[in-house]
Parts: C-alpha cells; structure tokens; sequence
DNA sequence: TCTCCGATTAGAC
DNA sequence: CTAACGGTCTAATCGGAGA
C-alpha cells in the first residue's frame, strides 16, 4: 500500500535582497538595480529590469560598471540585519497555513500543504498574505517531492500567466512528461555547472532525459546524489522534510578586507572580532568546539603579487564557547603563521569539532574550567537587546584597516530607530 | 585488504 | 582612493596511512 501523494509547496521569494530594498523604496520599483555581496564585490541579487540588460548572478560589480553607467543600474550593499528581519516575518506568516514546514533558506520554505482542502486557495492565499503583511513577491511551486517542488516553483517563476502559484501535481501523466521535455537538466536542484556538463556528455540535456535515465548506469556514473535526484524526479520521494534545523556541525566567520592589510596587529583585531562572532553563534546553540583553525590569504586575484595562504587548526585544551579564551588562540595561530612582506586579503576562523555543552565531558584532572560564561551571558544580553556589534572585545583602532566596504548601504529601516528617516 | 580520516569536490543560496 | 572578484554550510567521494 502506498502512501498518499504529498502535496509539498516551495515558496521562494523574487529577487529576495532586492524585493527587501524595495520594500522601504516603493519609487525604486521598476528601476533596474542590484545587490553587492559583502565589501561591495559581487552581484547577488538582481531586479528583473537588471537581469534583462544583461547583468549576470554572481558577477564581480566593477565589470558592471560601465554597463550599470549606461543604464543606470542602482546597486546597494548588502543589508543582512534587514533581509534577515523580513525573512523572519514571511516565515512567520507561512508557518500559519499549516503545521508541517521547513525553512530551507533566508528566502525559501516548504509547506506540506497535504491533506489541507483547496490547494490552490490556500496557495494563492500565501502569496497574497505575504505580499500584503511584508510587501516581499513570492512564488508558490507544489510538488509530489521537494524536487519537483522547486522545479514547480522554476515555472511559476518563469511563467507570468502562472500568476505566481504552479501545480506538478495537478497535470496529466502527459503534460508531466511535455513540460519536463521543455526544460533543460540543468534547472533542477542539486545539477550545478560540473553536472550539467557531464550529463550532457552521456546525453542528458531535459529533466525528462535525466528522469528516464539508464538507473544502474547513473547510479555507476554519477553515485547517489544523482540517484536520490533521479527518483525525486519520478515522485519518489528521498529528500525528508526537515522541521526541526539541525545544530551546526561548523561555524567559519571570516571577511575580505576592505584594503590590503600587512601588520599583524591588524590581522589579529580583524580575527577577534570573527572569534566574538563565532563564539556567539557556537552559544547560540548551546554548543562548544573542540578545535579551532585560522586561515590567512592574499589576494588571489592579483597575479602579479606574491601568494600566501596558510591555515592552522588545534585542538583547544577542552571544549569550549567563551569569545576572549578562543580569542588567545586564534591570535596565537595568527602569530605562528604571519610573514611578513606579504599583503593580505582576506582571514578567517573555523570552529569544529562542535557538541552540545550538556555533553561537556568531566574530566578528573581539570575540575575547574575557567571560563567566562557570566560575562558572555551578559555580552549575548546586551548585542542582542541593543543590535549586535554593541559590546565588543577591546580593540586597537586597528578597525577601520580591515573593515569592509559598504558604501552603498541602505538604512537599517526595521532594526534600528535611528537609521528611521523622518518624513 | 579493510577502515578510518582529512582533503577535495560539488552544490545551494 | 584610481583598483576593484562573497560567505557559510552540508554531503559525498577520493586517496593515502595505518591496522
């Protein structure tokens, strides 16, 4: 006896860091213009005006320039403590059109919407609620599995007369078959730019090729991601809807510089500021790491200066979450790897090695851990109730070497007051 | 020859 | 200031070390 179809929806925002700007712009509507990942480097979000003259997801911004002059392409910095902030409340809005979700990313979340009476009630619905509750446009892809889900999502997306919602579930045997013929392997989730090549090279170009695929000889050739992805295809499903978010297994925190840095002084302050980062999101789990490494990098862009790229880890003497005792180490595999004459770019901490602080082994010959858990209660307090960044770990001056760039950044309209222009 | 583990690869967003 | 190219995370796979 098999189970009941599910009826699974993606909901994934437009152009999500872009839709955020323009929530608090409604005159930037239809003006073509972008989002900069962190430092200003890279296209990562476009409007569909920025998209059709031709600016690519990904690309670095300064090859846009003159295209950007042209037409003049708006571009923001990006401003996480805001996207983070609507995300937050289309969450919140989708979770109450049924029990079962998950949020799969700061602009996407699956709803099992299996069972619920008039699906595409309900679907329409969500994509008016959040429209009207948060201004943000999204698109709603139902599926018998979370593949397909997306994929439906793919054609509401690219399909104006879908008015935002698509039903896989709703078509014939031979439509499923015509429209999978219509769209190209690459579109689907977990085919990338390596994958899409390959299959092509076994000819593999529609989703319909890769659902009717030889099984062993996939399996053989390409191993079980493509396996799950090929019966996630058929409607088996293989990919669970994850409700509860697993611990991180890995915290990295790290940051190109603004400008090249050279002194260790420097290094050092920017690498602090990463352990306080770090530290606060280990806590935020109720976790500790048991190992830490640092990483140093030039510029790899820049062929013509010097490379140097180290990284170190250890082991910390026990587990650990408190900002100023990583903090010791990292400033000291800093200091073990620095050299100078070299300009660096970019550095960064990676915390491993991670398990819950209720599993904190006892051990006989260090009964007494020092450590600063009431200080970093307090510092979590404060950064928390007052915005983050409010109560750091001392620093030299040496900030403003290493910062980012951001010269393009919009005001923080939902998290700070002050940033609230007054009309 | 088998197993373990770190490094590498691929992908998502 | 006149060059400039993100950040985090997971899972699978690979390849060498050691049992």
């Amino acid at each position: 006896m098999g189970s009941p179809v599910q009826q699974l929806a993606l909901v994934d925002c437009n152009n999500f860091y872009v839709s955020c700007e323009r929530v608090f712009r409604p005159d930037l509507a239809r003006v073509p213009m972008v989002v900069l990942s962190n430092n200003d480097g890279c296209v990562v979000s476009r409007s569909n005006e920025a998209r059709a003259l031709g600016i690519k997801m990904g690309q670095p911004w300064f090859e846009c320039k003159e295209l950007a002059e042209q037409h003049s392409i708006l571009a923001f910095s990006s401003n996480y403590a805001l996207y983070a902030d609507l995300s937050n409340r289309v969450m919140s809005i989708l979770s109450n059109f049924a029990p079962r979700h998950e949020v799969y990313s700061i602009d996407e979340c699956f709803v099992d919407l299996t069972g619920i009476p008039k699906l595409r009630e309900v679907s329409y619905a969500m994509r008016a609620r959040v429209g009207q509750w948060t201004g943000i446009p999204v698109c709603v892809g139902i599926g018998p599995t979370k593949t397909l889900a997306k994929l439906a999502n793919h054609v509401a997306k690219k399909h104006p007369r879908s008015r935002g919602v698509f039903n896989y579930n709703a078509l014939t045997p031979a439509q499923k078959a015509n429209l999978l013929q219509h769209i190209p392997a690459e579109e689907v989730w977990g085919v990338g730019r390596k994958l899409t090549k390959k299959l092509a090279r076994h000819g593999i170009e529609t989703v319909h090729d890769l659902q009717q695929a030889h099984v062993p000889t996939l399996r053989a050739e390409f191993g079980v991601v493509m396996e799950k992805i090929q019966r996630e295809l058929q409607e088996i499903p293989c990919i669970e809807l994850r409700e509860i978010q697993p611990d991180r297994q890995q915290i990295i925190v790290s940051r190109s510089f603004g400008n090249m840095v050279t002194e260790l002084p420097v290094l050092q302050d920017a690498l602090s500021a990463f352990v306080a980062n770090a530290c606060a999101k280990l806590r935020a789990q109720s976790s500790h790491a048991a190992v830490i490494q640092v990483f140093l990098q030039t510029n790899r862009f820049r062929k013509d200066l010097p490379q140097y790229m180290p990284s170190l880890a250890v082991p910390l003497p026990y587990p650990t979450n408190d900002s100023l005792g990583v903090n010791r180490w990292a400033a000291a595999l800093c200091e073990r790897m620095f050299r100078p004459d070299y300009q660096y770019k970019k550095a960064g901490i990676v915390l491993c090695e991670i398990s819950p602080v209720t599993q904190r082994q006892g051990d006989l010959l260090e009964p007494q851990i020092p450590c600063n858990e009431r200080l970093m209660k307090a510092l979590d307090a404060l950064n928390q109730r007052y915005g983050r960044g409010t109560v750091k770990v001392s620093t030299q001056g040496a900030y403003r070497d290493w910062q980012m760039r951001q010269e393009r950044k919009s005001p923080n309209y939902t998290t700070a007051w002050d940033d609230v222009p007054l009309v």
